[in-house]
DNA sequence: CGTGAAATTAATACTAC
DNA sequence: GTAGTATTAATTTCACG
């Protein structure tokens, strides 16, 4: 999601800094501070510092969701009859919202929306689809794919 | 990415740590053994459990691309000319190593892969689909949308 | 499995450079 | 901005219920 930031100043140390949190969030302040060759204290600061900037949003546990109940995952592409703020708005937020969703992308092109949705069947799916999806007013279309698999990016990394 | 799990048995203690730790992974062992009502060290085995089971992936923080100078982000729909297992296998480990992919899937449907990248600028996104993905060997078909806005779901959340 | 106590290690304010 | 130091708090191990 691009919002409203800057290339941001950030020195070698703030990258080391991230570089080490995107790899593992729970390293301890004081392993990082080793890492990249300054004081714990120093370190508490420029970590508090970057969450303050916006530039760390935040720390997330990735958990097996097939562990949870919901071995199956798939693309919703959703379209949208018309396109204004309200409507795109609207569905966002629900979608958001909905059990199961992942993550939501508002998109350019043929496709309004992108759906990453977990389920716990095919026939759960299903009505995931009928009851919160097409269901909702203004959807024209949606189309299904199922996740074989995923893979994580270094994004981040790359970046740093 | 659906793989080998079975449902797993989960208490209800913990799917109260997976709750806490979705939220905010870095969270102090001991903050979570009070938010679930058991002892600190009850609780480091718990976690323990989770990571050593495979419930428990790993902990990412989530850093602002645009300050990385990486303000554009979209998602890049990619078809293949043969589907054999080398031929996909290969381009989803040449995909999630490029430089600003955040994350590859590989989907049933009209379109085998989607990539979600972040680019520093247009040129750059057409830059690297020229250089990175075009130019893979078997790629018959990419699609780009621009990616306006992401939101998170709470597909765990909601599981818990 | 769960715990509580003990030892080690880390987080956090300060202070000062 | 950076670090040293003192205090408070958290992590970790382990013997035991």
């Amino acid at each position: 999601m691009p919002n409203e930031m800057r290339p941001a100043e950030l020195d070698e140390t703030d990258r080391g800094i991230l570089r080490v949190l995107a790899r593992d969030a729970r390293t301890p302040n004081n392993a990082i501070a080793a890492a990249v060759g300054i004081a714990p204290s120093t370190c508490l600061g420029r970590i508090r510092a970057l969450r303050e900037r916006g530039i760390v949003h935040g720390h997330h546990t990735d958990i097996d969701l097939a562990a949870l109940g919901l071995p199956l995952q798939a693309m919703i592409a959703v379209r949208l009859g018309a396109h204004t703020r309200g409507q795109v708005d609207s569905f966002l937020d629900h979608a958001a919202g909905l059990p199961g969703v992942i993550s939501v992308f508002n998109l350019s092109g043929g496709n309004d929306f992108l759906l990453r949705v977990a389920a716990s069947s095919a026939d759960a799916l299903r009505d995931f689809i009928l009851d919160h999806i097409t269901s909702h007013p203004g959807i024209q279309h949606t189309e299904t794919s199922l996740i074989f698999t995923h893979r994580r990016g270094a994004a981040a990394l790359s970046a740093l």
